[in-house]
DNA sequence: AAACTTAGTGTATTTATTACACTAAGTTTG
DNA sequence: CAAACTTAGTGTAATAAATACACTAAGTTT
């Protein structure tokens, strides 16, 4: 049997936020050593997705809560692991292998990540508590050059969010309690990159009877104000235990 | 922070075969000290998935060809990764870290495992090397009382077996070169366990045009014999990228 | 030769998807 | 305060997909 080795367990977690407009990804900045000139280290800067290792007594998916949690204040967010990255060299840049060893303080030669995405209302606080941490909003198709293989996982993340978005009113999650058809169509064209058709968008989504009708409108708005709606979690799940694939 | 420890890291493998009626599972007979009487250990056995720990050099998904490989001679078989388990305390039997600690000859405290299932066709030859490995097939239905928590894996990666057959044909992986339709069928009704409607089900297979019709039919069967099909994989793989998705 | 078994085929009904345009009700602007 | 502006809210017709359903054909076995 040869010699079998534990690496290190990493979450990582792509934050998707909407707000109100495009869809947004949350990403926090890391100062690293890129060198050495004249006697003086030269420091750059980058960003990364939001993670950490996960302690002794942790779950992954606690984990990944526990990251959340730090990060924006809030419990209770959508949370859903949708892969794991795990090449041996997937760190092989001489700079971040030097930054993990400084910033854990342990040697670590590999580390085999869990990715979760995680969909959130972008509000004031929220907005408050990104810059608190060094993070920011970033808009989701505009994430490049980031550290490690952060940006393979953020393409990873979205394409499984529109995959799932095709089933399930994720979109749901993205918006607050009370919203309207306008704002539920907005955050549905933000994550498929695409414009949908107004008249059978509402005929789709009330088909599915998630959704519940408020007697009362928006306001201070520039038109004639939509009424606003909530989503019934109970309906919903009910309805998609019902779904069993199709019939031949 | 916290201190991080390092888990080991395990690919666990359930691996569905067809016999040409039913859908089975590959299972390992493992053979565990379950206590002492009379000063005399007693041993028992159950079954349990294959699966191994990741050796240092090696991607999860590698490592998983690998246990797949020595199990089964074949290489080039259909594997997708389809979870993770990692609750701290997933293994918590006495008996079952005992005997990761006696098998492995490390201190092992955790093992978080890498989920995988795979879709092989059981002819003659992967039955007799079953046999060499002390492993069995069993009707996927009754992997009952495994090692661990492999159970649940099972039942997992069936249900992901049978959604990603509503939109890709991997039924295909479990049949010879040329088989019939009605094979394809078969297939079919044992991994949804259920009847399907033979023209519904003809006209479905025959839309998708991934099937080319052979000028050959079976033979020796007590009835009229039916033509062979193969499955042409580039006409699959470019029209499986045109899906995009509904459109609302 | 009769019984048996599965192959192979079409149609009608229902449901889902898509494309498309106007009036209503507010706010802003000049 | 009237006109311009903006989004809300609505229905229908055409096409495509899903489903339910029954008989003849061609072999083998008895």
């Amino acid at each position: 049997m040869k010699l079998k080795l534990n690496p290190h367990i990493s979450v990582d977690c792509v934050i998707f936020g909407f707000d109100g407009n495009q869809l947004k990804t949350l990403l926090i900045k890391r100062r690293y050593k890129a060198g050495e000139k004249n006697n003086k280290i030269i420091y750059k800067s980058d960003y990364k997705l939001p993670g950490d290792f996960i302690t002794d007594e942790e779950d992954p998916d606690s984990s990944a809560y526990r990251v959340l949690k730090e990060l924006t204040g809030l419990s209770n967010i959508y949370l859903k692991q949708f892969g794991l990255f795990g090449e041996p060299d997937r760190i092989n840049k001489k700079h971040d292998i030097e930054w993990l060893r400084e910033t854990t303080g342990l040697p670590i030669e590999r580390v085999i990540t869990i990715t979760y995405y995680s969909l959130i209302k972008i509000d004031q606080s929220i907005r408050e508590l990104a810059d608190l941490n060094d993070a920011i909003w970033v808009d989701t198709d505009k994430t490049k050059n980031l550290a490690f293989d952060h940006e393979k996982i953020v393409i990873y993340g979205l394409k499984t969010l529109r995959r799932k978005l095709q089933f399930e009113p994720v979109g749901i999650e993205l918006l607050p309690e009370k919203f309207t058809l306008r704002q539920l169509q907005l955050v549905y064209e933000a994550i498929l990159n695409r414009k949908l058709d107004k008249r059978n968008f509402r005929k789709k989504v009330f088909k599915a009877n998630y959704l519940i009708q408020l007697n009362e409108r928006e306001r201070g708005v520039a038109h004639k104000p939509a009424y606003l709606f909530r989503f019934d979690k109970k309906v919903y799940k009910d309805s998609f235990l019902e779904f069993n694939g199709f019939q031949f």
